[in-house]
DNA sequence: TTGTATGCGTTATCAT
DNA sequence: ATGATAACGCATACAA
């Protein structure tokens, strides 16, 4: 039942030619002639034949594939890094294998894969790819490119947010704003983005005499939503919070919308990614847009670089700057829904 | 300085048994004694020996790689899907290779890749999977899946939510809430998923008496910004709508708050896909939820069935039924944001 | 310019 | 249980 491919013997016997003919001829190799190339290409098209891709991989030692491992999809912000990356690898003719991790001894199950497929290079948005999984593949000669990480080890490349700049403007911003009392709604406590956000923010808010209330939980939604029940529970509550990404934010405003906090108390708030969310009307969130396209950009040179057999550095950490983008949420605050009219 | 990986040669010469054992011992087969299987897993330990799949996938004819085609990942319905399928696909050892399209022509570059890499199936989540690319598929025997789409041919696999239903259960809802004037807030025209949606709507509400409002635009926040400045624009706007998605839902109500809509006129407002966002407090939309758990089960199974050599059907249109979400949106209707008060 | 021959790292079929 | 040996479909060095 399964149909055969059609090989380049096959096309190569069809139009008369020798096999190594076809092949040169599929490669675009200058040393084939006019009719050879004709009558070869008539043949491949009734055949409907397709280059298969493998031989050539095991001859060259390079695939052209690059696994994209990522944990949480959902989140608007990986959403769109994923779309962008694959459109832009594909652009340099690289296919995406894509891996979804949730746990990690899943990671541990997915290197064997990736590198039974034999994959270019494995690029990284988990917040931390186990130690054990990125040593299995930089010892195996496979560079690994991560996101949001600080490892420095030979045969990594990390490219982050430069969170903690980004944490103290925040603050800067919050107090310049009348703020007086500081909240950080944060993610996984030793998160490396979670944690340079977090000191960027609380050390600069401690320079100017503030000591924000700290607190943690998942970057999602119902992250945002739990903390905001305990952080503003009591009977002084903070008036100004920073979270550690946009979801927790918008989590932390409709528990507080929830539970009816009252309007006479208006509340600034700042996240962090600028998803498309953050803009949406009633939110309209201050956040810290991550520049994607440039973190992007960084990885593909590294690929490229790899791709073009150039010298690598041993390791890489490469730094991107944020940009703050300030909108009602921190300036006039958050107004809630009409329903507390 | 690219390190090449061990080979079961390498291996077998180390461990001094033949290449034979190594690949048996790999695979689980019976037929090797403990000595040679110790023997060969130290040797492959030293060595870090990664079996290399690609030789097998020549051999036998299948990679289980699975190809992912997919448009807008920016869409939440479509990153969980995109998230839940990868998870699924990896649990049945396959890995997933993404495909991002946006444009017609880019899907056509993408097909001889695809093949290049001898994917066992395409998946795609496109609306349309251009009917060239997918004969091209099909005609080399690669079965095609496609989800919201109508085609019927040989091996083209579709899944879809019955959307009609969807659209008439909507109208009667709408109008038992109360509703006078009814609207359609619609992705591209043409769009299969779209179509269905609005003509379940449309009739349902003309068996009622009504006569919809009509408008289209993409599937997208923006598209559903720009409907609404057109269709509430008049003297005498609708009071309810149906969305052919929640994006376009909530872009509407983010145009219509900016316009500074009165707050006196309640709005009932229904979506599709019951995105996560669709649940924020400030929306509180109600929602066709579609069943992707189920979905994505129909589609493993025509997998689980190919990669048995069952005996497939020519091809397949499988309907899903989606479950209304009921919300604020379309009972009390929409609050508007405590500005206006 | 073209064809021949060899190898890539496996699996699978034989013998032994 | 184990080892030769022949594919798989292509790329490439070499010969013509």
């Amino acid at each position: 039942m399964r149909k055969r491919y059609a090989s380049s013997t096959d096309v190569a016997r069809l139009a008369g030619v020798s096999q190594s003919t076809v092949s040169r001829t599929f490669r675009g190799d200058s040393r084939v002639s006019p009719e050879a190339r004709n009558k070869v290409m008539e043949a491949a098209q009734k055949l409907e034949y397709r280059p298969n891709l493998l031989p050539r991989i095991m001859l060259t030692q390079q695939s052209r594939l690059v696994a994209l491992v990522v944990g949480k999809m959902h989140n608007p912000f990986y959403a769109r890094v994923l779309e962008r990356f694959t459109k832009r690898l594909q652009e340099m003719k690289c296919q995406v294998m894509l891996a979804h991790v949730d746990s990690d001894d899943a990671l541990d199950a997915v290197v064997p894969r990736l590198s039974g497929y034999r994959v270019d290079a494995v690029v990284s948005a988990l917040s931390v790819l186990t130690e054990a999984a990125a040593d299995q593949l930089i010892e195996l000669g496979v560079p690994v490119i991560s996101f949001n990480t600080h490892m420095r080890k030979k045969g990594l490349y990390t490219i982050s947010s430069d969170n903690a700049p980004a944490g103290r403007e925040v603050a800067r911003h919050l107090i310049a704003q009348g703020a007086q009392r500081l909240a950080y709604l944060g993610g996984p406590e030793f998160n490396p983005a979670n944690v340079d956000r977090r000191t960027g923010f609380v050390e600069e808010a401690r320079a100017h005499g503030f000591e924000p209330v700290l607190s943690n939980d998942e970057f999602s939604f119902e992250g945002g939503a739990r903390q905001a029940v305990r952080v503003f529970a009591g009977p002084n509550p903070p008036d100004a919070a920073f979270c550690g990404d946009d979801l927790i934010a918008i989590g932390a405003l409709d528990a507080l919308w929830h539970s009816g906090r009252p309007l006479a108390d208006p509340l600034r708030i700042v996240g962090f990614d600028d998803i498309p969310q953050a803009a949406w009307a009633p939110y309209q969130l201050s956040s810290i847009q991550q520049d994607e396209e440039v973190m992007i950009d960084h990885a593909l040179r590294i690929l490229d670089d790899w791709y073009a057999e150039a010298e690598m550095p041993e390791y890489l950490n490469l730094l991107v700057p944020g940009k703050m983008v300030i909108r009602r949420s921190s300036v006039s605050g958050i107004q809630f829904p009409g329903s507390h009219c």
